[in-house]
DNA sequence: ATTATTTGGTTTATATTATAAACTTGTTTA
DNA sequence: TAAACAAGTTTATAATATAAACCAAATAAT
């Protein structure tokens, strides 16, 4: 029933998850202060998580630089949710 | 200050530990069950786990067969508290 | 007006990790 | 005594994580 979501026991992806699921919306530089991964790190498990639909990614230029715009979608919401039960399950918190 | 612990991130480890954390000890059968894990993939696991000095494994014989029985160290407890209070913080739960 | 540096990323090669299949050693059952 | 089972371990392979190298455009320095 409460199992571990794979995409989420990975810590880079976790934090992103976890706090596109408080804020709306984070950018890529804001994403990499919030997690402190490498930008090339940053960069595959963004892609994941938009592969998994747990996220989604919108591309635009912000004073004439790429921006790189992430928000959680309601899969990922959904997915978050369900492992913040199985974590709480595992470690017996309330 | 709060970081990520590498080795509790990943879910079965995390349920070792987590489950040693209340129990005193469990054997390798019981690990198994509560885990879902591979008997092999448990193997490593807890070699891992021990090699880290977060558990004790005491190998016996128990009715004629090989008994591995396990218990958590201190180092386990206080790298699961630690591991407990990021994954709170990123998680956003009292 | 080149050249160098910075911004904001992506691709990809390598290192690390996870996993289960294959193996081992001994026990019980037929 | 041969087959099946118990309780693991080893190890080959698959999957994953990570950062170095790369790219394209913008800005700064000379």
């Amino acid at each position: 029933m409460e199992q571990p979501n794979k995409l989420l026991s990975n810590p880079i992806r976790l934090v992103v998850v976890s706090s596109l699921y408080q804020v709306a919306s984070a950018d890529f530089t804001a994403l990499m202060e919030l997690t402190g991964a490498s930008k090339g790190n940053l960069s595959v498990q963004l892609k994941k998580l938009q592969e998994a639909e747990y996220i989604q990614i919108k591309k635009s230029f912000k004073d004439n630089y790429p921006n790189t715009r992430c928000s959680i979608t309601s899969e990922g919401k959904s997915a978050f949710e369900k492992h913040v039960a199985y974590l709480k399950k595992v470690l017996r918190i309330t």
